[in-house]
DNA sequence: CTGAAAGCGCTAACAT
DNA sequence: ATGTTAGCGCTTTCAG
């Protein structure tokens, strides 16, 4: 970027002052017909393109919106960000895309990185769980004025602007289904206890609840808890010893983990074990996998419109959008038969 | 984003030149170690954060790169953007993502936005096949100074710096080996024209060429071909009427359509027909499928140096890197009945 | 070692 | 309708 052809340039050549000229560009103001022209033919002339960073830095607005999140390989991110592009071109934005790998320093590290960069905004799916547990260096990256919006998870103990799915109530209709199919020994495989895994835990709960159910803590399992268990492939193998007849998946990056052990151990989908899974993707229709489909599409253009709506007036800061997700039923499900049916405790 | 502080401030508080603030701030030239605690106490006191916008304008580089590609849910691509980020972070620059949905319009208007943004570079995976369909107005766009590294594809008719697979051998030892277990009437299933496809094409020609083994150019489905067959869903499935036995798909996004075909029809793999797909996923792996693996993160974090070299120096802007792939044999091919074997033609 | 000041390219208030 | 000019926040040359 050697050359840079400026206003000056297009002005110069046009014989108009920088004002004029840039009135033409920029579209705004009164220019006569005459210099319109002469501007016009100078900028295609010259093939002169405005400096997007002089006109940030001048205007305070960047055009430029940032999404945090754990990974784009992620099935649910990948969506989000596919939509969230779509919806920030149709407002002239472009989306600065940041992994965290859930580790909270380098969220926190982007968080910093796009407040400098004075982004509209940001489109954040964090890695905290707990406001608690934000050093107080870092506490203010979440309460500045820069807009955000949270999606998919909340931050416990901070307000904030966050859409979601409507977690604990899908998680109760689908652990209802599967007790309604006479399922009693639910596995649940999570990733880490992040808010949306914590309401769909809820909502499990209160179906086993419902239907007078006990619930053990340790049919759930946690893949990514920091805690331990980076064996949970192995923990997951022990399934049938322990009498589970279903698991109900919170992450459909969990579920080629079942697929594999299913297979390991030459079991049958759903002869030998049920299955239910969060998100839904092709694969699950081929399978034939029940799942549970969130308007991913909807939430990325929802959390854009807000984001970019909170630059404008300064309310909508603390909101809280619900969307409702949705099961599709296939074919991973099976009746238990009757003789199973002991009652609990 | 009201009140911002700047290195003004900074300086007043610290009872300091902006000169000597910045060169704290900054990290460069020569401070006395007093003027330097009393400029670090003022960052520290007033949370001081340099404006990147501003910097960006003054230092004449951004430190952001761009990744134009059709769509960041492919699979190829999906790694790759993963890929780039993760390299990008190492040199302190951020990335910004631009879908084309292979669409040349929004291939320049990308390209166009960028250079507008004066972005260090692009990692580009074009939608353009030839250079020379491309509009004079638009050609400039491929060869102004903007520093940038094409991937997976070349545009045929612009000499560029691109990395990728060996696509060509790849193929030529892909159908070698399924010729090897006695197939001869091999569909392929693409996506469009690209050079990518191209090559792959070339190395299917080739291998069965010197096996002796007549090519028939309908046997070639493109899938999303402008010309015309969205319905290559249902020509699909003739497969078996024209006594293919072996599918060679070279795009992963296109196998989950030959895997529903199969089953709708319910064919067996590989006792019925035979698979090999291009690109490596976890769920390949599960289903048995053999695939041939790019080595993507590579590509992509080559591309991230490469690009950034150019920027620095002139050179290195017509290159050409070539990454090896790798065929992972698993289950989803099996050797043809002697019987089959008729001489052809 | 430090400070004053110019200037990156653009916008917009102000003056004509 | 048009031009002049200040200034966004930062870096860096040039003097001292």
């Amino acid at each position: 970027m050697d050359t840079q052809i400026t206003i000056a340039d297009v002005a110069k050549y046009a014989g108009v002052s920088t004002a004029t000229a840039g009135r033409v560009v920029g579209g705004y103001g009164n220019v006569s017909e005459k210099s319109r022209e002469k501007v016009l033919k100078a900028v295609k002339e010259l093939n002169y393109r405005p400096n997007v960073v002089a006109q940030s830095l001048r205007r305070n607005t960047t055009n430029t919106i940032a999404v945090i999140l754990g990974s784009i390989k992620n099935n649910y991110c990948n969506k989000l960000i596919y939509a969230i592009e779509k919806e920030a071109q149709k407002h002239g934005c472009n989306v600065i895309i940041c992994n965290t790998h859930e580790d909270p320093a380098q969220e926190y590290r982007h968080l910093q990185e796009m407040y400098s960069r004075h982004v509209d905004g940001v489109i954040l799916m964090s890695a905290i769980k707990d406001f608690e547990t934000v050093g107080e260096d870092y506490k203010n990256l979440y309460i500045n004025d820069m807009p955000k919006v949270f999606v998919d998870r909340t931050i416990q103990g901070l307000n904030s602007h966050v859409i979601q799915s409507n977690n604990k109530e899908m998680s109760y209709a689908a652990v209802n289904y599967l007790i309604g199919l006479g399922h009693k020994k639910i596995g649940v495989l999570a990733t880490d206890n992040y808010s949306t895994v914590r309401e769909r835990v809820e909502g499990y709960r209160k179906a086993l609840e419902d239907n007078g159910i006990p619930y053990f803590s340790d049919l759930i399992l946690y893949a990514y808890a920091k805690e331990g268990n980076q064996d949970y492939k192995e923990r997951l193998e022990y399934i049938r010893e322990r009498g589970i007849t279903a698991i109900y998946v919170l992450n459909n990056t969990l579920c080629i983990d079942v697929l594999n052990m299913v297979k390991k151990q030459t079991l049958r989908i759903p002869e030998d074990i049920s299955l239910v899974v969060w998100d839904d993707e092709e694969i699950n229709d081929y399978l034939d996998i029940t799942t549970i489909a969130q308007p991913v599409e909807r939430i990325g253009k929802i959390a854009v419109k807000n984001l970019l709506k909170q630059k404008i007036k300064d309310i909508d800061t603390e909101n809280h959008e619900i969307l409702k997700a949705e099961i599709i039923f296939r074919k991973s499900c099976r009746e238990i038969e009757k003789e199973n049916n002991v009652k609990a405790l």
